[in-house]
DNA sequence: CAGTGAGCGAGCTTCCGCTTGACTT
């Protein structure tokens, strides 16, 4: 018999908790949500007031039967979720299925994972607040509509499996857009003035730049101002000197941290969480899925204590910060080590990188300001009335830049400012040398993983478990792609006055180069487009923040849940059966030309399978011929030339040990088939080029590599039994069947007894790509 | 795993937000 029964959401937390607690208190988890609405249909009862049907989530149907047991034994069950609108449900979900006594049930927040704050907690219960599981609900439902009946009818107009939602709906729409911005793109270019002028110390001299405070939009102007300048002198007008200053940045929140990892360690957002996700669980930081930028008091002294002793007093400057972000719900602090005083873990280099990032930044965020000194020159040219600036910047006190300094994205970045040599009003300056260098427009900047989810964080789309998951959804639907393109190269003008004379030279840069970006693929443009077309008020950038705000008025009370989702449900249900009806099958069809040696039309569109090419009418007498596009091809792009080229495929490329060796492209790419076996096709090899000669090197490498697979090869009778060097270790094949070696077997040195023991005391392991098909 | 896109019709896919292991060949 426990006397007290605690249920938390993460082990993690239970474990550390369960240590503050004593003897006379069982901690456990439940694992987050473990109640969720029914697959089948909509899960909603639309026709009586949207009633939710819940059921056990089945991945948590152990752990429920479990906490029922230990609840039945308790005199006390403690409902210690996240004190926010889903933690309050998942109470609400644990009193209800594990069939909880009211009497004898309390509900209790931790606000931070100290002995006092806990202590607070337990001495404070209350019960479940109904209004915010309403809000939850209202939140849940909501969702569930709007994905399960956008979905279908995305099935029936586009192609099956297809997926549409609140938040992925809208992340696939700013990725969309941001390429449309990009193709309107109209690149201008302006010719900016640069000088490098000198000025006279004592006995020494100094160089310093300036630039001049205009650009010239054609290369005349530019000639222009660069021949008066060849023959004039210079004086510096005005010295302006004024302190500045710098601030740290906050501590990390799930969103920045994922930011910063990709902007300084080239992190991925999912690779940054999979790291986190174990520093949290060895105890080195807090809590990595959260919205909030405070810090405990704890954190904070720890802090002051820490900065004193590395860097000295100066250094502390206590402060809170207080969260922008829309619809932030602040259940956790903000992610920091758990102990300040540890600069550097144990672990692998990546885990070290990224304690060492959330140690610097949370250090940093409780240092002083940066204390700076800004000049501003403005140098007057005799026979102009344009200024050189120059600008310069000295450090008087470095504060929190001793530690850590938050770094921008690209489209955030300005120049560098240095330091200007000691000068004086009314001095003359020499010049060395002037550039009037040709600069283009930069375009929009493409998203990559974490500025998206910068992005969808400002709209108030997406939770901070939810970031990583959208991001790998949209990907996994093949909506966008993430990847490298090459850049381009461009010319560029470069006028250089020096010694008195000018020099024109053309040079070329390479820009546009694009590293680990997000692309919208024809199905997301597709899809997008649809979407925008028949649901614009569910695509709206303010959809959520919107519908949050009556999330909000449910859980102060002032309005009823289902009252709110009956309002919305009416008019989108509505938008879903006009689209039905009003929009036919959706494939992006457009004629590309007609084929040289038939005439027969050429269409590209998006097919059951994809993006594809289409050689003749699908109204004519003889069936059209149709081919998949390539990786790297879409509808807008591709020429007649390329689409025709794939319906070269399949070839038969010649004979090997009296069989054809035929070259085609399937599913997964290109492949060599032989003797009904499949080869695939390095990357590096063209399918409509490859010779006989390298097909069968592939071929053979194919059957060597296979070989040593095997580690042994028995028969029994006529059955034949392998032991298989596998990608997750070596297992027992026989009879269609495979089988795991227990451990503390050598598979090398397994006989066939052996295997036949193991084959008979061991249940095959169930594959799941057998259902397929 | 491996070209498939006629038409029929079965049965499947799908949302967002909480949380970790179990499992794969």
């Amino acid at each position: 018999m426990t006397k007290n029964l605690v249920i938390v959401e993460s082990p993690a937390k239970a474990k550390t908790i369960g240590g503050f607690l004593g003897k006379d208190f069982t901690v456990k988890s439940c694992m987050g949500h473990v109640a969720d609405l029914s697959k089948k249909g909509l899960g909603v009862d639309i026709e009586n007031g949207f009633i939710p049907r819940y059921i056990v989530s089945p991945e948590k149907k152990k752990i429920v039967s479990e906490l029922k047991k230990l609840a039945l034994d308790s005199e006390w069950v403690w409902l210690a979720s996240d004190e926010d609108r889903e933690g309050e449900a998942i109470a609400w979900h644990l009193a209800e299925t594990l069939g909880l006594d009211e009497k004898k049930t309390k509900r209790i927040a931790f606000h931070e994972i100290t002995r006092s704050a806990i202590q607070e907690a337990i001495e404070s219960p209350r019960g479940i607040d109904k209004n915010l599981v309403n809000a939850q609900q209202a939140r849940r439902v909501l969702d569930r509509l709007v994905g399960f009946e956008l979905s279908p009818l995305l099935w029936k107009k586009i192609k099956p499996s297809l997926s549409a939602g609140r938040v992925q709906s809208v992340a696939v729409r700013l990725i969309v857009e941001r390429e449309e911005e990009i193709k309107n793109f109209q690149s201008a270019s302006a010719f900016r003035i640069t000088a490098e002028f000198q000025v006279k110390n004592g006995e020494k001299t100094a160089g310093f730049k300036a630039e001049l405070n205009k650009r010239f939009s054609t290369k005349e102007q530019a000639v222009d101002f660069l021949e008066k300048c060849r023959l004039t002198a210079y004086v510096i007008e005005d010295i302006d000197t004024r302190p500045a200053k710098k601030t740290p940045a906050p501590p990390f929140t799930t969103s920045t941290l994922q930011q910063e990892a990709s902007r300084k360690l080239g992190f991925s957002v999912s690779n940054t969480m999979r790291i986190a996700q174990a520093l949290y669980e060895s105890g080195k930081i807090t809590y990595m899925r959260t919205d909030s930028v405070n810090l405990s008091d704890l954190a904070l002294s720890m802090s002051h204590r820490e900065i004193a002793e590395s860097f000295g007093e100066p250094y502390v400057k206590i402060r809170k910060f207080s969260t922008k972000t829309k619809g932030a719900q602040e259940a956790h602090e903000a992610i920091r080590p758990t102990a300040l005083s540890v600069k550097t873990i144990e672990g692998d280099k990546s885990q070290k990188r990224l304690y060492e990032l959330i140690w610097k930044r949370t250090i940093a965020s409780q240092m002083a300001d940066a204390e700076l000194e800004k000049t501003n020159v403005v140098i007057g040219i005799d026979n102009s009335t344009e200024k050189f600036i120059a600008k310069g910047e000295v450090m008087k006190f470095d504060g929190f830049l001793k530690v850590y300094m938050e770094s921008k994205d690209e489209d955030e970045q300005n120049g560098e400012e240095g330091m200007l040599p000691p000068m004086v009003i009314g001095e003359k300056p020499t010049l060395l040398e002037m550039v009037a260098q040709e600069k283009f427009t930069q375009q929009p900047y493409r998203y990559t993983e974490a500025t998206l989810v910068k992005k969808l964080e400002e709209l108030g789309i997406g939770r901070p478990s939810t970031y990583a998951p959208i991001i790998s959804t949209i990907q996994k639907r093949e909506y966008v792609i993430k990847e490298d393109r090459p850049g381009f190269s461009r010319s560029f003008i470069q006028i250089i006055l020096k010694n008195n004379t000018l020099k024109e030279e053309h040079k070329t840069e390479n820009t546009g180069f694009e590293k680990a970006k997000l692309f919208p693929t024809d199905i997301g443009t597709l899809v997008n487009s649809f979407l925008t077309r028949h649901f614009g008020n569910i695509l709206e950038y303010n959809f959520t923040a919107n519908v949050e705000e009556e999330f909000d008025e449910i859980a102060e009370g002032k309005l009823v849940w289902n009252e709110m989702i009956r309002e919305f449900y009416q008019p989108f249900h509505k938008q879903i059966e006009n689209a039905l009806e009003n929009s036919g099958k959706v494939s992006g069809e457009k004629l590309l030309g007609t084929d040289p040696q038939t005439g027969v039309n050429v269409f590209v569109k998006i097919g059951r399978y994809g993006p594809m090419v289409q050689m003749g009418n699908t109204d004519s007498e003889t069936k059209p011929r149709f081919a998949s596009l390539k990786k790297g091809q879409s509808l807008e792009t591709i020429s007649l030339t390329e689409a025709l080229d794939l319906f070269k495929l399949p070839r038969v490329a010649g004979e090997y040990e009296s069989s054809e060796v035929v070259i085609s492209t399937g599913r997964f790419g290109p492949y060599v088939r032989h003797q009904s076996a499949f080869y695939t096709l390095p990357k590096e090899d063209d399918p409509l080029t490859v010779t006989l000669e390298r097909a069968v090197e592939v071929i053979v490498n194919k059957r060597q590599a296979d070989s040593q697979k095997i580690l042994h090869e028995f028969l029994d009778g006529k059955d034949l039994i392998r032991v298989i060097n596998g990608r997750f270790g070596a297992y027992i094949t026989y009879n269609k069947e495979n089988y795991k070696i227990p451990r503390g077997k050598d598979p090398k040195t397994l006989t066939l007894e052996a295997c036949k023991t193991i084959i008979a005391n061991t249940e095959p392991s169930k594959s799941k790509s057998k259902k397929k098909k």
